[in-house]
DNA sequence: CTGCAGGCCCTTA
DNA sequence: TAAGGGCCTGCA
């Protein structure tokens, strides 16, 4: 029994596109080059088949299983929203996902101005040539931006041919980015073709696994401009502020959806 | 056939 | 520095 863990609502949260869903109960997670199958048992019960080895050393850390998201969700019930009450009590089971750097930068370049399904298409057809293996910086050295465009990226592909390069020539420095601090890490990312304020708040959230990014997308705009008059003070989530993003995120979407 | 999807870039004032 | 048009592609 883990606490605050629900793989189908993280899996549908948007911050991660190759987790799919096998059958009624059984879950592909793929991250760091392993693919870990997860069964849910009963309600909130699940099993990983994986060795006890793998999870404490991958798997734990993955699912950010060692944080402590019910002290997180009593000190958002303590800000006294409405709103982020009903947003918590909602996602439950959401964790904010600690995955692979360079996955989630090339992840979130595809996912603008794009639909999830077809995210997850691209990124799959992606990994196709590499047995299913997000390819790494290098295995792409030999793609053209052509090569991309055939993936379906249309104006994106030179996003990503560009920054295959600038991996490649080391003006892009993923061991540099990955000692930096939240607002140098942002300064960073943008400085890139294709990386504005929203894919780069989701790398420094999802692949640096700093807490007070807080990725703007339509729906958190939505949101603000909806239940807020279009102002919310983000400073008051001090060190969780994008946890509370992904849970305002789930939720506008349920809302909107159903 | 239009409109639009979890933005970004570039050009104007 | 804020606002607005255009953008690849696929799907409703």
């Amino acid at each position: 029994m883990i606490p605050d863990f629900c793989i189908e609502q993280i899996a549908n949260s948007g911050q991660c596109f190759r987790i799919t869903q096998e059958s009624a109960n059984l879950w592909k997670v793929m991250a760091f080059r392993q693919v870990l199958y997860i069964r849910c048992i009963k309600q909130g019960i699940y099993e990983f088949d994986c060795s006890p080895e793998d999870y404490r050393d991958i798997w734990e850390n993955y699912f950010d299983l060692k944080r402590n998201y019910a002290s997180i969700k009593k000190r958002i019930l303590e800000l006294d929203d409405p709103y982020l009450k009903m947003a918590v009590e909602y996602g439950f089971g959401i964790r904010v996902l600690k995955q692979d750097l360079w996955e989630v930068i090339i992840s979130f370049m595809i996912s603008q101005h794009n639909s999830i399904p077809k995210i997850r298409g691209i990124i799959s057809k992606l990994c196709e040539p590499f047995d299913g293996v997000f390819p790494l910086p290098h295995w792409l050295r030999c793609y053209e931006e052509d090569d991309f465009a055939k993936l379906g990226l249309g104006y994106r592909s030179q996003y990503l041919s560009s920054l295959v390069r600038s991996v490649a020539d080391g003006r892009f420095d993923l061991e540099r980015l990955k000692k930096m601090q939240y607002p140098e890490a942002i300064e960073y990312l943008k400085k890139f073709k294709g990386i504005g304020d929203k894919v780069a708040n989701c790398i420094a959230l999802y692949g640096l696994h700093l807490m007070e990014a807080f990725p703007m997308d339509v729906w958190i705009k939505r949101v603000i401009q909806d239940k807020y008059n279009g102002f919310l003070d983000i400073s008051k989530f001090d060190g969780y502020a994008g946890i509370v993003q992904q849970y305002m995120f789930c939720y506008e979407r349920f809302l909107q959806r159903g």
